[in-house]
RNA sequence: GGCGCCGUGGCGGAGUGGCUACGCAGCGGCCUGCAAAGCCGUUUACACCGGUUCGACUCCGGUCGGCGCCUCCA
């Protein structure tokens, strides 16, 4: 078991992971507020913390990974009221919900742990809110609930912000029930056109966006457990609150490491929904399919800003078939011992701040090795750093295999070109091309490799 | 404006105070009947200006440029 160390962004600096209980590790991965379907950039997450938590379970952790699922919410409301008909806003979450599972399982990653639902835990958002209001860092007014920012000392802490150097828009209508502009709404007093409520001693209402992590973060991983993650659109004010919030109730932190990755970008801007510039994941997995997807995120750095475009998916796709190919030429059973230092490099990567791009690097080096050294190399080393990638099945046999009428033809071929016939074998060659193979010529005969 | 991140070869993208990243594409070579795959070699790398240092792409300062965030309600 390596150490790893990890990006925090509290600090700003990488800091070693230490598991509580030595191995156990808690991971929270912020996930979507589902009012749509969701698009590649929102699987960025999603891949980046399944991943890491997979290369923490082969160096031993016994890793807790949750993706919570935000169900209510205004923009939730909004969508349902928009849809043609109208539909109830908890209909319309719970479908979306479904998809975003079906558009995740696309990924074959496998699931979360768990994914909590906002709206299965009221009571614990309520007991939450509560304990902020009793200990002086919450206030009711009108039914609303806000968290007093300034009762805080350490707010801003995470994302790096004076309290009294914010931009703060005032002359707004909420503001004048605030006792700061920066107070945030803890609980939301009902409103007309709201379809979903829940009663609480200060009144029937409903969460706010940022209490829900606080809660379910804490039901299922406890206090400072050790990585909370997200985009980095979500360090403020997502995070900072959910830390306030917790800090303030708890007198203790909500995570120790809070992680963030960088943005996908579509055409310089940043890929959001509300910007409209968005590439639904359904869609994506449709054109490129898993592999090529995973083999595009794990290309860069996961805090690195990223530019999604035709190019960079073409050249994933252009690396995977590269790894593939060499998969070909490798036979079951142990690699030679002198390249484990590659392998062992891919690893080294990882446990830095999850440098996927880095590992890939000797990923590559392992398999030009490999190929130097032709026929008879071993594929375990690969299999290793593949599985860890969640790609393991590149090395998987084709799919497809020829059928005796392929084997026919390639013996015909082979007929042709020892009579030197090659005009008769080239034809062959075409015919099987046309059949879905193509063939190349070995040393060991005739090779046929399924083409798309 | 504030805070944070970043600016690397045709493209993508790691990294380091002095030593080959890696991948994609191009070109040349080897192999091959041809092709594919593969191997070898190769093309103006480190935004700009200062500074520290025996030595900086790699540390410090500045300039220019890019990106993210800067609550809720409405």
């Amino acid at each position: 078991m390596r150490p790893v160390r990890l990006h925090d962004t509290a600090t700003g600096a990488l800091r070693e992971l230490r598991p509580r209980d030595g191995r156990r590790v808690g991971i929270y991965a912020c996930g979507p507020t589902v009012y749509g379907r969701i698009h590649v950039g929102n699987a960025r997450p999603f891949v980046t913390f399944a991943l890491l938590a997979r290369f923490l379970r082969r160096e031993g952790h016994e890793v807790t990974l949750v993706a919570n699922v935000t169900d209510v919410n205004d923009k939730i409301y909004d969508a349902a009221a928009r849809a043609d008909p109208p539909m109830p806003s908890a209909d319309l979450a719970r479908e979306m919900t479904a998809a975003y599972v079906a558009d995740t399982d696309g990924l074959g990653l496998g699931r979360p742990d768990h994914e909590p639902l906002a709206s299965e835990t009221i009571e614990r958002i309520v007991e939450l809110t509560g304990e902020l209001i009793e200990r002086g860092h919450a206030y009711a007014v009108q039914g609303d609930v806000f968290f007093r920012v300034r009762s805080d000392a350490r707010y801003g802490w995470l994302s790096h912000r004076e309290l009294d150097a914010m931009d703060q828009g005032e002359g707004l209508e909420g503001t004048q029930r605030k006792e700061h502009p920066l107070d945030f709404a803890l609980w939301k007093a009902h409103k007309e056109g709201e379809d979903t409520a829940w009663d609480a001693p200060w009144g029937r209402g409903r969460p706010g966006w940022h209490i829900e992590c606080s809660a379910m973060a804490e039901e299922l991983l406890g206090l400072e457990f050790e990585i909370h993650g997200g985009g980095s659109d979500l360090v403020f004010p997502h995070h900072e609150n959910e830390a306030a919030q917790t800090r303030c109730a708890r007198g203790r932190e909500l995570a120790d490491i809070w992680m963030h990755n960088g943005m996908l970008q579509l055409g310089r801007d940043k890929m959001a929904k509300s910007i409209g510039n968005v590439a639904p994941l359904h869609g994506v997995l449709e054109r490129w399919g898993r592999d090529t997807l995973i083999m595009f995120f794990v290309g860069a750095h996961y805090r690195q800003p990223v530019e999604f475009d035709d190019r960079a998916l073409e050249e994933a796709a252009a690396r995977v078939e590269r790894v593939r190919d060499a998969g070909r030429r490798l036979v079951d059973g142990d690699s030679p011992a002198d390249m484990a230092g590659h392998r062992d490099a891919f690893l080294d990567a990882l446990a830095e701040d999850f440098n996927t791009a880095a590992a890939l690097g000797h990923l590559f080096e392992w398999v030009r090795e490999a190929n130097r050294r032709g026929e008879g190399v071993g594929r375990s080393h690969l299999a290793q750093m593949l599985d860890v990638l969640a790609l393991e099945r590149l090395l998987d046999a084709a799919v497809r295999e020829p059928g005796p009428e392929d084997h026919a033809l390639v013996e015909r071929r082979q007929a042709a070109r020892g009579a030197r016939d090659f005009a008769a074998a080239d034809a062959l060659r075409d015919e099987l091309r046309t059949r879905g193979w193509e063939v190349r010529d070995g040393a060991q005969g005739a090779m046929l490799v399924p083409v798309e």
